[in-house]
DNA sequence: AAATTATACGTAAGCGGTTACGCAAAATAG
DNA sequence: CTATTTTGCGTAACCGCTTACGTATAATTT
């Protein structure tokens, strides 16, 4: 029997039940009594304990937003994600739930039981962000029983919320963009053919190219990275040099098409044009300014994010995708072929 | 009565008290039965509830990374906060700690005391980011009782927390670099006169000029970010035409500068030479690639971690400040002057 | 006016652990 | 061999809030 709400119930004569059920304006209580609590626990400053109230509750209003570790840059540094958590963390603050984040490491994503944020329910729900997390892991956590969301990622033959942008549309506009530029040997450069959003993409610049009767050259780059879109870019046009277009997969390896190509003495969109994909903050600093389709990254943050409120409170909803549309932005490392 | 202890407990046939302190490895239990308590823990996977154990000792084991918001910029996008916050996420979660991350909205920062992490006592200890924050709030927030420490900022006539980069060093090797390539009239580019690390930087630019009987002209951006950057380049070039190189306060300021030296024509590194400070990733992905000076962040991020750690426990240690070193690293956007 | 239902509130048992205190048995001291 | 300390363990209160259930009173129905 103690905490500030049995401090008040004593004061004003009254249990701590009545008063926990006016705090929490739930009936049961008095008009005039109700306001009389109100009125003491605004005078007191009250404001509840989340630990005892959780504890009650069992719940720890606090949701986590997990991050694949990528060898090279530490996850927090990924500026895509971290857009999208900044979109997560603008809901949660609306809300009473705060987000705590984490990087996923080999060692944890090897033995999902041991990840101490489910056993020692640390979070009411999680976020799992990015196209590498191994889809053993994903099954774990939701075995766990506590709500798990993907953000830039999905899952094949298993229904599960998450949110994607609108890859397929992306890749479309961009090579209808080259192809409208006059471009026609074009070649593409993709991630590895395990992430779901690189295959979608390559998709959309294929269906591109094939409405129009042109074949598009793919190279499946190890990584993602800008070296590993060097290394792309350097072997695709050993193989096809009369390439007078790139499309990559994301910003980092077009960049570092570029990169490479300016090192072969290509004029970059003199020469060939590059268009990349996510639009990532640098892209528009890049010289030249990369063309690329934009993600929404921060609203796709808060759509999962509320999402993840929805099904927090309507737990037994039927999981649902969604997708957000891109849009493609031209800038300027892409030029009409011939040049003229 | 409940919880798995109590259930571990009735199967042994002893009390809940023993068996969490066979399960805390705190004396007053028998070497035989703590085995067996262990045991039989190990058997049920049992990780204890950390709500429970919170509620009765108060704590949350909870740590707040708090970044200011910054007009334009999410707070989490930024690359120079997002590598601290990793190296702090690195050594919570060898810790029983885990980390939740808010940014500081003009909102917050001007209600202290609406600040719900405090308020309903969410975390047990803070770690504030960034050189904008308002004292006030930083008192605002020791005067609530739970530990705050301080990462790239500092308070004046106040003993705090805190660890920051060697900003005097770091300017000072810098500007020294260029006297070493022959430069002499120099120009550095300074954020606002409010933040200390800024103020810092400008003083170890200073010190090395005034050695050599040389003056700095310095130009005071209005911000931080790359457009700040270029304005501030572009007046100080109109009063002090003659300046063969410049100094940023940091790395953004200088790609701003850069963008602004070509734009008008001057090629970097050839008729001006920039540096800069942070290291952050594009410093040297920047054409030309930036010199700069390096900072640890994800050390510093480490540091603060770990005397977080010590601070939580042992409460009644004196503050300290603690500064990392940086070093310079000379990439292409520096060159000799005259260049021959 | 009696029967039924709704409302206001109290009681007490949780939620899952921790810990001050007490007491008997074992270990050590003198 | 007694006096004292240490060790091993149980009892029960506590952390601060929620909630199922019970009861008396007020409101509604018939």
């Amino acid at each position: 029997m103690s905490g500030i709400i049995n401090q008040i119930a004593k004061e004003l004569g009254v249990s701590g039940a009545t008063v926990s059920r006016a705090l929490n304006d739930r009936p049961g209580v008095g008009d005039d009594l109700r306001e009389r609590i109100l009125l003491r626990a605004q005078e007191l400053n009250y404001t509840p304990s989340l630990l005892a109230r959780g504890l009650a509750k069992s719940q720890t209003y606090n949701v986590g937003f997990f991050i694949r570790e990528k060898p090279g840059i530490p996850a927090q540094s990924d500026p895509f994600y971290a857009e999208i958590l900044h979109g997560v963390e603008q809901i949660a603050s609306r809300t009473n739930y705060q987000v705590t984040i984490a990087t996923l490491t080999d060692a944890i994503v090897s033995k999902p039981s041991e990840f101490r944020f489910v056993r020692e329910k640390r979070i009411d729900a999680m976020i799992l962000a990015g196209p590498d997390i191994p889809s053993d892991f994903i099954m774990a956590m939701m075995q766990s029983g506590i709500p798990v969301l993907l953000v830039d990622n999905r899952l094949s033959f298993t229904p599960i919320n998450c949110v994607n942008s609108d890859d397929e549309d992306g890749a479309y506009a961009a090579l209808r963009h080259l192809l409208a530029l006059g471009h026609t040997r074009i070649g593409a450069i993709a991630g590895p053919a395990t992430w779901a959003s690189s295959r979608r993409r390559v998709n959309g610049y294929n269906l591109a190219m094939i409405e129009v009767g042109h074949t598009l050259y793919v190279h499946h780059g190890d990584y993602t990275t800008i070296t590993s879109g060097e290394q792309a870019f350097t072997t695709l046009m050993k193989h096809h040099p009369e390439l007078t277009a790139i499309c990559a997969i994301n910003d980092s390896m077009a960049i570092g098409a570029i990169r490479a190509a300016k090192r072969e003495g290509k004029r970059v969109p003199d020469d060939l044009s590059v268009v990349g994909f996510d639009d990532i903050p640098w892209a528009a600093l890049n010289d030249p300014p990369l063309t690329t389709v934009h993600i929404p990254k921060q609203q796709m943050g808060k759509e999962v994010a509320l999402r993840l409120m929805t099904v927090l409170s309507e737990p037994d909803l039927l999981p649902s995708e969604i997708t957000v549309p891109v849009r493609l932005v031209e800038r300027a490392s892409t030029a009409a072929y011939p040049r003229r």
